[in-house]
DNA sequence: ACTTTATAGTGATTTTTTTCACATTAATAA
DNA sequence: TTATTAATGTGAAAAAAATCACTATAAAGT
C-alpha cells in the first residue's frame, strides 16, 4: 500500500498507543490524541492513515477497536508468526524468556546453537544443534529468523537461513549482512544505538 | 554539523565497516567500497562525508586510519562514556554481560533494580537499589542511561533520570516516553521490529 | 430544523533527502 | 613531461516526506 518506511514505523507506534488507550477505556480517539501519544503531528497521523486507506468520522474521530483491527490486518496479526532464534547467548536467551511476544501473535518455534550444553528437546521452546536449522525451517515453513550469534558467525547463519527459505531476518550481530536476495533484514546494533545517542548528546552540549 | 538523522546512522555504519576493512589489511578505501560494505551508493557516501567536512584524495580514495579517526571524533570516542542500566532483567543482564562495549569506549558504570536479590556492591559493575539512582547519576556525572524495566515502570524511571541530569536514554520498554525536555531518547522496541519485518515479508509475498 | 463547531481528509506547498552529473584533480602510464 | 584515467567533491535536479491550509461533513448546541 504505502512505500514510506517511516510511515510503517509510525503505524506500528499508533497501534501500540491504541492498545494502551483502549486499556484506559478509550472508545474513540482523535488524530491529535495519537499524535500526542506518539510524538508526531495530527496532520501526520491523518496523512499516514490516508496512505493506508484508513478512515474515521468527520468530527467524530476514529473508533479505537476499528483502528486496532485495521492495523492488526496490516501487520498480519490474525495469523501466528513462527520465529526461530539462532544463538542462545545473552541476547538469544533474553528473547526466549520474554513473555511479551505472544500477545503480538509472535511464537518462538525453536532455537539453535552450536554449544551442545544448550541443546534441549523437551523445553517449551526446543533447542537444537545448528545442523538441524535448515531442515527445521523447511519442515515447519518458518519465514522469520533472529540472528543472535557472534559477528563472525552471522553471515554463515544468514546463508543457511536464506537457502532454507527464510524471508525476514532480525540481526543483532554488528555487521551488515551481504544481502543480494529478496530477504528482508532489519539490523539491531546496540553499540550503534548508544553511539548515536552519544552523538546527539555531544551535539546538544555544543549548542 | 549535519542535521540529517539518516546520515548519522550511515556514518556509524561506515565506521563499523572501516574497522572491519582495517582488520583485513585495507589502508585506503574508495567511496564505492564503503557503499558496498554498507548497502548504499558511492554518491551517498561522498555526500555524507561532505556534510561532515570529511575529505579524501581525488583519485586516491580515503585513508582508512584518517577516516576512522575523524569518525571517532564525531562520536566522541576519545572519551569514555559512562552508562547506567536500570532494570536488571533479561535485557539488562544481556547488556551487562556483553563484552563489546569497551572497544567502543562505552563503560557500564552501575546497574539499578528494585529486586533486592539483585543488589551487589562488589561485582565489577555494582548493582544498587533504585533509591540510589539519582544520587549516583549526580555524583558520577552520568549522561547516558538505559531503561530496561517493565513498561509500567519506564516513565517513572525516566523522570528520575531527567531530574538527575541524564542527557540521553536508550529505552527498551515498549512505550513512548513522555518527553518535553531536551533529553534525547532512542527507543528500541523489539516487538515492533519483528512486526515491521512481518509487514515487509507480507508485502513481498503479495507482489 | 438551523447554526455552529470541531475534526477528518487531502491537494498543494514546503522541506528534506537522495541521486545525478560533471568539473576538478591527483595518480599512473606513455 | 605530457596525456590519460579514475576517483573525489559538490552544485543542480529529482524524489520523497512532512507540513500546511482549506473543504467537507458529522456531531452538538440553539
Ligand atoms: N549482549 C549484548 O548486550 C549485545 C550488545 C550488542 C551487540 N550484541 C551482539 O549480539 C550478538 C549476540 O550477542 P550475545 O551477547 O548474545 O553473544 P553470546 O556470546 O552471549 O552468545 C552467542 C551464542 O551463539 C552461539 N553460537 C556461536 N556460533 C554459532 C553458530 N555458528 N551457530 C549457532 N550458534 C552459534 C554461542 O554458542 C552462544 O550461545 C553478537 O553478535 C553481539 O555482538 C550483543
Ligand atoms: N526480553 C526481551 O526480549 C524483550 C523484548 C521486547 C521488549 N522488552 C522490553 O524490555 C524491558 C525489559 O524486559 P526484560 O525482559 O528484561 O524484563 P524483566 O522482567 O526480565 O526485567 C525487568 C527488571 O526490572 C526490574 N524492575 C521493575 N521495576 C523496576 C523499577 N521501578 N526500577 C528498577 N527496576 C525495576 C525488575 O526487578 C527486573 O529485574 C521491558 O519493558 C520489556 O517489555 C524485552
Amino acid at each position: 500500500m504505502s512505500t514510506n518506511k517511516n510511515c510503517i514505523v509510525r503505524i506500528s507506534r499508533y497501534k501500540n498507543a491504541l492498545n494502551r488507550l483502549k486499556a484506559l477505556g478509550f472508545v474513540k480517539v482523535f488524530s491529535s490524541n495519537l499524535a500526542d501519544a506518539t510524538g508526531t503531528s495530527s496532520a501526520q497521523v491523518r496523512k499516514d492513515f490516508s496512505l493506508f486507506g484508513i478512515t474515521g468520522n468527520k468530527r467524530g474521530g476514529y473508533n479505537v477497536d476499528d483502528l486496532i483491527e485495521q492495523m492488526n490486518q496490516i501487520f498480519g496479526k490474525h495469523l501466528v508468526h513462527k520465529v526461530i532464534i539462532v544463538g542462545l547467548g545473552n541476547i538469544g536467551k533474553a528473547l526466549l524468556r520474554y513473555k511479551g511476544f505472544e500477545k503480538e501473535s509472535i511464537k518462538i518455534a525453536a532455537a539453535f546453537d552450536i554449544d551442545s550444553s544448550k541443546f534441549n528437546d523437551n523445553s517449551i521452546v526446543p533447542v537444537y544443534p545448528l545442523e538441524k536449522l535448515s531442515e527445521f525451517i523447511k519442515e515447519n515453513e518458518i519465514k522469520l529468523g533472529v540472528i543472535a550469534v557472534p559477528d563472525v558467525a552471522a553471515q554463515q547463519v544468514f546463508e543457511i537461513m536464506k537457502k532454507s527459505g527464510i524471508k525476514g531476518v532480525l540481526n543483532f550481530a554488528p555487521i551488515s549482512l551481504n544481502n543480494d536476495s529478496g530477504v528482508v533484514v532489519n539490523n539491531i546494533n546496540l553499540e550503534m544505538e548508544l553511539e548515536n545517542l552519544i552523538y546527539y548528546v555531544i551535539a546538544a552540549e555544543k549548542s
